[in-house]
DNA sequence: GGGAAATCTTAACATTTGTTATCGTTTCTG
DNA sequence: CAGAAACGATAACAAATGTTAAGATTTCCC
């Protein structure tokens, strides 16, 4: 019998959630099944914002299927696509939620999408109450910052060209899921900028 | 008596540090006695490397006089500031720290800088020992991922001359320490650019 | 299936930003 | 104190990127 998988009477859904916390941290069944229980699946639909701007997130989600984006918005009005979320990783305005102060930040499906939510009640019960709460939350915490110090750097030290050209390593398969304007946004150049640089790519390499 | 203000054995330095821990979580007389007196203090001379590029960190620094700024080297060779540190700061590569991979940004002493050292084996051990040792680890990642998030929303929303105009808010002082060529370098420009767009403003509004 | 919307490409032109070089001033260092 | 180095401003020119508009596909939805 193999412990990873038990829980059976557990949706996939919160069985890849558990397999994910169970990659960072041990908890015992008891803590498992009650963390589980207290979580809800939804179901989201294509083009569908799972949060608006402006409310004190409440919420965060970890996603079982499909993709979703996060979308910010400049003083001019500008959307900008500042992050895609796929299969098995958890997605929030993560900032405001840290803070409890109003979202900046929209997240919207992509694609049809199954989320589980996970309520901040239950976050803030697991800091209390899990054995490994706190460890589970550094390591989440950790695994961001890398994330968004590894986007830092890039910001500094390449250029748009070859961000496109790594995009695929940390979004495996992205192009075939996400339009490419998104992806020039999230590059921080415009579509019709990321059509030239494709182009004259294309042109030095006619392969 | 207050309460806050003990250990009068320990240095400014390890108070400093110590306040700071104190204001995050909080821990038994011991552990603080503990974890002080495995730090070390360290000082740094202007203009002088903390730590290079290319070995895996094995160190956390506090600063607790002076300025620290944190470069990288792009693919060209091409040095990039990507960070300060003041006082009451922690500062290391701390993705590089996180992962235990070799770092990739160099930590240098602009000004002649106090710092208390935590070594990484006693960074462990809090996380191991300390009641709230993991807590504390992730109010810090919280903390600086909260303060990349901000920044990578800059990047995205804002303007080179917007986010100067801002910088104040983050490192407040900052300009009457740092050179402008490092601050144009952290605004992600060229110094001639950055003298070029202070110029068009001061011909705006000719106070 | 068919019309509407979204998407991508391309071109022409505008704006922003980078590059190189020079010069005067300040700051460091011996 | 004096020479050297660092620093900041500026100009002229080059390269990168944005803006607007048009047209050709593709995709979506009824």
């Amino acid at each position: 019998m193999n412990p990873v998988d038990i829980s059976p009477r557990f949706s996939p859904g919160s069985r890849a959630l558990a397999h994910a916390v169970r990659s960072m941290i041990s908890w015992s069944r008891e803590e498992e099944k009650y963390f589980l229980a207290h979580c809800e699946e939804r179901s989201v639909p294509r083009l569908t914002d799972l949060s608006q701007a402006g409310s004190v997130p409440q919420e965060v989600f970890f996603v079982v299927k499909g993709l979703i984006r996060v979308i910010i918005q400049g003083p001019d009005g500008v959307e900008h696509s500042v992050h895609f979320a796929m299969e098995n990783q958890f997605i929030a305005d993560y900032a405001s939620f840290i803070r409890q102060v109003p979202s900046v930040s929209v997240l919207q499906a992509i694609e049809p999408t199954e989320v589980v939510v996970l309520p901040r009640s239950l976050i803030e019960w697991g800091y209390q109450h899990l054995a490994q709460g706190d460890r589970l939350g550094r390591f989440i915490a950790e695994f961001y910052f890398v994330y968004h110090d590894n986007r830092i750097n890039n910001l500094y030290a390449r250029s748009p060209k070859e961000r496109y050209d790594s995009l695929e390593e940390v979004f495996p398969g992205i192009f075939q899921r996400v339009p490419q304007h998104m992806i020039a946004s999230y590059l921080g150049i415009t579509p019709v900028h990321l059509s030239r640089l494709k182009r004259a790519d294309r042109q030095k390499r006619p392969a």
